[in-house]
DNA sequence: CAGTATCCAAGTGGATACTG
DNA sequence: CAGTATCCACTTGGATACTG
């Protein structure tokens, strides 16, 4: 710990070693194309139907939209219910109390994804 | 717009629309396994060459880990330094203005990834 | 050191058809 | 409607070797 020859690699691991470990958690179970923006719709639509879901997203296929969903269940993200009473059968996804705590985490990426399309059409084009 | 059975696609097109076309935009550029990575290491050492950050990071391959910086650079968060006064020549990349807008992207996310960890430990296992 | 080139295995995902 | 199964093309990424 004292070692005078101590390298960058180890003084970053023990300075920035928790946010990197915290941030690539996160990505882990939030990463990818689709997962947030399926937790973005559930919460403001509040329960959606598979096709429903599927239209709304747009560009996302039946299987990885049903794989996705399997996943946010799995974390607590997603609740799946079945109303066996109807034929046919209805199944309504909801967000749960856990998907909230992903409140920060979208308005930040929502609204640096708005400004930093903003930067692109001023500067670029 | 004012169609009375207006679906609930489009009331959500409507309502939560710019949130999830941000966070796309967002995900499109930030997205994926390493660049946030890359960027938290980055902007903590301020200074890394190339070996030294595959080191660092851990787990990604010098190939990803190119094609990655290459990405990175066209999007304005990260500068190639080449310091060819040096035999064999020294590389270096470090971190732009740019890259700091997401400072609050980066701290939702890991805190985030922290709370979520613990909750797994506390709650699953 | 800072990458690039090549080979190859595994994974991803679209299209389509099908089921209860 | 709510998915699943299958086929298949494309992509991703590791391992290894190589270059200036």
């Amino acid at each position: 710990m004292e070692n005078p020859v101590e390298t960058e690699e180890a003084i970053c691991k023990g300075r920035c070693g928790e946010s990197l470990s915290s941030v690539e958690d996160a990505i882990y179970v939030i990463g990818g194309k689709w997962k947030l923006k399926i937790i973005i719709v559930l919460q403001e639509l509040g329960s959606v139907r598979f096709n429903e879901l599927q239209r709304t997203i747009g560009g996302i296929s039946a299987r990885v939209l049903s794989n996705e969903l399997k996943d946010l269940e799995l974390n607590g993200f997603v609740k799946r219910v079945v109303h066996s009473e109807q034929t046919p059968v209805v199944v309504e996804y909801i967000s749960t109390d856990y998907s909230r705590t992903l409140k920060s985490v979208i308005m930040a990426l929502s609204e640096w994804g708005r400004t930093h399309k903003n930067n692109i059409r001023e500067d670029v084009f």
